[in-house]
DNA sequence: GGGCCGAGCCAC
DNA sequence: AAACGTGGCTCGGCCC
């Protein structure tokens, strides 16, 4: 039956008794859609004005008013499928105002990023149901305030039908789209991603804390570093500017920006200089004082913008903690991505990672895997030689130096260790011998020789690496270990760009594999924490994940349990998905973040 | 003044 | 700036 988007059919039940008794009809359903409107957007401040729960044929739109309990156990009841749109935000608001959580979810916004990764991002309600139902629904936030309707406590029958509209078109979108993961054997890549939803949404609502002070005198360190940088590139460059940054004195009017770029290669040239560009990598050559202060004046500078006061603006008035938003499937390999703020580019350096504290009481277990996607590659590719190094729990990267330079162990000076590194990571970005040599500073013919080495040493990840790029092209898509795909457009035969699309491909059809599965299992490891964190009863949380790597925050006398239970269940997650090589996942408790 | 984009650079 | 995969943040500079 289509849904008739003029006149939907909904019940708005604003007693405590209607309430009652239909949340026990809807325990018997096997199917609900649910959906929320609230004043804001913050799981910590905002107030629940509607709870909308559907079935296939009517929805019921509840006054947030109401005490909603009788309707937590539907929520919880693992039988009962729950069909979400975005649920994570439904989920925050729940747990942060009622203490409701809501088990067994099917997310339309996941499973639609599931299915077009790599194509498209139109993943809103909004799209989805044009694209599933071909209906067009009124989004328009100036009719539908809800923020107003949260200062007023009007509510009116236009807002109670797109409220009710919005649970209704999930049941249509769900079978079709359903029907889709099946065909296309996402069933596994799903399930992981539905069950990750709640993980995802706790380690958000927990948050991480944050040394304030120690933040400040970091800042205001690297504010005088950075000040005296400048002061000497005025001094350098007196003739023919003042400096904007210090507006000093100087012998001309002119004013130089040194966050420019276009302004900085004017400058250069002034000084007789000529640059294509005035990235790090061109800088760095560049015999010319001012060229070393402008590196220094930029690493300052960089990190007191990016990481600066700005920063902790973002610390929650309420908990006094910073809660970024992780988008589970924010990369098209399936890896996370963060923002506001983004916690998976806080430099290593322990002067910002020191920052980062437990609550009073606890203490941080961090833990991260080894050279996991190194694992995955000699996983994937079968490799005698990679997977017998693993095995034997070598040092790869010595191992591999050994290989491409001919020597012993004993004869491997820092830098050929280093070189190895840069290949063994550079192959798996599909980088070529001129890219790779440019960096451990040789040319592309040597170069050229050591990749010969490597890959007479390895030959089984040569064939797979090959082998990846050539199936990325011919498929249209790459998969990971967990069944996740990632597909790509591909250029038209026409394009004048053909040759180089077509080897992008085939650079992401080497990647994809490696990041993609390494991203599987750092998710199946949040989930199996998460459920023995609760199994156990530990007073635990998980703060935020990088990756291959996940923090968590214990109570002191948790810690050793804690320690045991990441470290596990880390180890769990990989064997789940690699059965040819070891997983190894260092762990450390600590007063910060550290590892 | 807001939107958008590229440059540059932080992470894994 | 480049034949290096995945992101996000801040800034300058341009557009309307």
């Amino acid at each position: 039956m289509p849904i008739d988007i003029k006149n939907p059919n909904f019940e708005y039940i604003e007693t405590q008794e209607e309430l009652n008794k239909t949340a026990a009809v809807l325990s018997r359903e096997a199917v609900l859609a649910v959906d929320l409107e609230a004043d804001a957007l913050d799981p910590y401040t905002l107030k629940v004005l509607l709870l909308q729960i559907g079935t296939e044929d009517k929805a019921y739109v509840f006054n947030g008013k109401l005490d909603l309990t009788p309707l937590k156990e539907i929520l919880l009841d693992e039988r009962i499928l729950k069909l979400l749109q975005n649920g994570k935000f439904d989920y925050e608001a729940l747990k942060a105002s009622k203490g409701f959580s809501i088990n067994n979810i099917y997310d339309t916004m996941l499973a639609e990023r599931i299915l077009t990764t790599g194509l498209i991002r139109e993943n809103s309600l909004g799209a989805i149901a044009k694209k599933y139902l071909n209906i067009t629904l009124d989004k328009d936030y100036e009719n539908y305030n809800w923020q107003e309707v949260g200062l007023t406590g009007r509510i009116t029958q236009k807002h109670l039908k797109y409220a009710a509209l919005d649970v209704l078109v999930l049941f249509p979108i769900f079978k079709k789209q359903f029907e889709e993961i099946k065909k296309q054997k996402l069933i596994e890549v799903s399930k992981l991603e539905f069950r990750l939803l709640p993980v995802v949404a706790e380690m958000e609502l927990r948050g991480t804390r944050i040394d304030v002070k120690k933040w400040h005198q970091n800042i205001e360190a690297l504010k005088a570093r950075r000040d005296e940088i400048v002061v000497q590139i005025q001094r350098e460059l007196k003739p023919y500017y003042k400096i904007q940054q210090v507006d000093l004195f100087g012998s001309s009017d002119k004013v130089l920006n040194l966050n420019s770029p276009i302004q900085i290669v004017e400058a250069f040239r002034k000084l007789g200089i000529d640059l294509p560009s005035t990235g790090e990598a061109v800088l760095r050559k560049v015999n010319h004082p001012v060229a070393q202060l402008m590196l220094q004046y930029r690493e300052a500078e960089k990190l007191i913008t990016a990481f600066g006061e700005n920063f902790l603006e973002k610390i929650h008035k309420k908990t006094k903690r910073i809660h970024p938003d992780f988008m589970q499937i924010g990369a098209d390999t399936g890896r996370f991505a963060c923002s506001n703020p983004n916690l998976q580019q806080i430099p290593q350096d322990s002067s910002f990672r020191g920052c980062f504290i437990p609550a009073e009481g606890y203490k941080l277990v961090v833990a991260d895997y080894s050279q996991i996607e190194l694992r995955i590659m000699a996983e994937l590719s079968g490799d005698k030689v990679f997977l017998g190094a693993f095995d034997k729990g070598e040092d790869l990267h010595m191992k591999t130096a050994v290989n491409m330079y001919n020597v012993k162990e004993e004869q491997v000076d820092k830098k050929m260790r280093t070189a190895a590194k840069t290949i063994n990571f550079g192959l798996m970005y599909g980088r070529g011998a001129a890219s790779i040599g440019a960096q451990i500073g040789v040319g592309p013919d040597e170069a050229r020789v050591l990749l010969d080495k490597y890959f007479k040493a390895y030959e089984g990840v040569k064939a797979w690496l090959d082998k990846a790029g050539k199936q990325a092209v011919k498929d249209g898509y790459s998969q990971t270990l967990s069944g996740r795909k990632r597909w790509y457009i591909m250029p038209d035969k026409g394009d004048p760009n053909y040759e180089r699309l077509l080897a992008n491909i085939e650079r992401q059809g080497k990647n994809t594999p490696i990041q993609g599965s390494s991203a599987d299992i750092t998710k199946y490891a949040l989930i199996n924490i998460y459920d023995r964190i609760k199994k156990e009863g530990l007073d635990a949380y998980i703060t935020h994940t990088v990756h291959d790597e996940i923090v968590t925050e214990a109570k002191e006398s948790d810690v050793a349990a804690m320690t045991k239970v990441i470290s596990e269940e880390m180890v769990n997650a990989g064997r789940q998905l690699l059965k040819k090589v070891k997983v190894e996942v260092d762990v450390k408790a600590s007063d910060f973040w550290e590892h």
